[in-house]
RNA sequence: GAGCCUGUAGCUCAACGGCAGAGCGCUACACUGUGGCUGUAGAUGUUGAGGGUUCGAAACCCUUCAGGCUCCCCA
């Protein structure tokens, strides 16, 4: 290992076609899943000026957490640590000449300066998708049934994988009759968040560290505890009976733990984790924001969305074995090259093919025959094809299957339909 | 930003401070008109990098880089 050899940046990520392959097969079902919404896609600039995530992140996730850098003109910009604020601009820039509701979905690379960890790292893709200009608990549960559409095309089931559902507003009012003042609210919403992550003993400490009385942290307690708590909010019954309608109850459960730390949400939350692993990961996460635009200038608009990273299902896919075989290369069929001599006629041949639609490669030299095999063998291909000198006297081509063996002898008139066939029936 | 663990052939991993190895993969041949299977032979390393201790370092010490686990954070 020389070296000399200049290594990835930290946390960057290198695709080979086999990591590409699935890349870009989340990147399929997550439009595929967008798009039977009726989601239009739509993108943001990847660097930004740090002053539009300043404006409601907090200083330490800009300062900290981002990648800045001063430009050649001497302002700081950012590369995108999120899509949100983008977002929040292109709608107000636009705000009248929308129409509403807005639909929209993304996904492209975000950068955050964190350290790398299995499922973290400081590049990444991220799907987002919003809608926008409605406020009802029915395009929550909207929002809800495109993420477990996409759980489930991904063979996701809700043994596997679960939507865990919450409201703020249910969680102030019941925050609000325990007498949990409105400046504790953040302190208590951390304290809700670390819950599965701290003993229980150290957890009540915590509790009582952040100003807490025994009252109130018994009262925290049954809150927390109460699985059936939804059904004191209107929204929330209206969320889960469209969510029966949309066909996806089974992937949606209220857990009154989940939170979400974000300060901006509003009133429905909710995060799937992959429930069957060893731990439980987040895998999206998402919510209700009532005032977006006004850090960027526009009027008030209600928006409900959620964001999932590439990273994390990549790694749930593989492990869960979800993942289909993908092809090594998208030729499907490889001409031979026999000799100098007969070449052309090969490269003719595999031109027919193109021209007919049928993705082929010629091999790149005449070599002998055993090593153009190995090669569309080991690079998976489903047909070889022959022209060797006995064929082109007798105007015809052999085609073996690779996938069984075997062989047959075609007209040279026929062949591009016969591999046409042979191609459907593999 | 903090703590801990790891880094040896393309991959997975061995090697008490004393000759750097195995399996898989790779290449060639058996097989001059046909891949997979089998057999035979072969190639491959500044042991992540830099420095130190030692007669001698992959191993011990320091620095650094990268990866992993946790805290933090999760827009």
């Amino acid at each position: 290992m020389a070296n000399k050899i200049i290594q990835t940046v930290k946390g960057t990520r290198e695709f080979y076609p086999e990591q590409m392959s699935l890349r870009n097969f989340i990147f399929d079902k997550v439009r595929a899943a967008s798009h039977s919404f009726g989601y239009q896609e739509y993108d943001g600039p990847f660097i930004e000026a740090i002053d539009l995530y300043a404006a409601k992140s907090g200083e330490e996730l800009v300062k900290k957490q981002s990648f800045t850098f001063e430009d050649r003109g001497g302002d700081l910009v950012t590369l995108r640590p999120e899509l949100t604020p983008s977002l929040a601009r292109m709608i107000a820039a636009k705000q009248n000449e929308l129409t509403y509701p807005v639909r929209w979905w993304s996904f492209g690379p975000f950068w955050r300066y964190e350290q790398p960890q299995k499922g973290r790292s400081r590049e990444f893709f991220q799907w987002n998708i919003d809608m926008l200009g409605v406020s009802s608990p029915e395009a929550d549960a909207e929002l809800i049934a495109v993420a477990a559409t996409f759980l489930r095309s991904v063979g996701l089931s809700p043994e596997l994988a679960l939507i865990y559902v919450n409201n703020r507003r249910l969680m102030d009012s019941e925050f609000d009759a325990l007498g949990i003042s409105n400046e504790k609210r953040i302190e208590v919403s951390n304290l809700v968040d670390r819950r599965s992550k701290m003993e229980p003993a150290k957890w009540d400490a915590y509790a009582f560290e952040i100003g807490l009385s025994q009252p109130q942290l018994d009262g925290l307690k049954n809150i927390l505890g109460n699985f059936d708590l939804w059904k004191k909010s209107e929204e929330l019954t209206r969320l889960f009976s469209a969510l029966e309608a949309l066909g996806v109850k089974e992937y949606v459960k209220f857990d009154p733990n989940i939170m979400r730390g974000l300060l901006y949400y509003t009133g429905t939350v909710f995060e799937a984790f992959e429930t069957s692993g060893s731990l439980k990961r987040a895998v999206l996460g998402g919510g209700r924001y009532d005032n977006l635009l006004a850090d960027v200038g526009g009027q008030p608009v209600s928006g409900i969305g959620f964001a999932m990273g590439d990273v994390v299902m990549g790694i749930i896919l593989q492990e869960k074995g979800l993942l289909p075989e993908f092809a090594l290369t998208p030729a499907q069929v490889l001409v031979t090259l026999f000799d100098e001599k007969l070449s052309n006629e090969s490269f003719k041949l595999v031109t027919e093919l193109r021209n007919a639609g049928v993705n082929a490669m010629a091999f790149s030299e005449p070599v002998k025959l055993p090593k153009q095999f190995k090669f569309a063998d080991k690079m998976k291909m489903k047909l070889a094809l022959v022209l060797g000198p006995d064929e082109v006297e007798k105007s015809q081509v052999v085609i073996k299957n690779l996938v069984t063996g075997e062989q047959v002898q075609v007209a040279r008139e026929a062949l591009v339909q016969s591999v046409m066939e042979l191609l459907k029936s593999i």
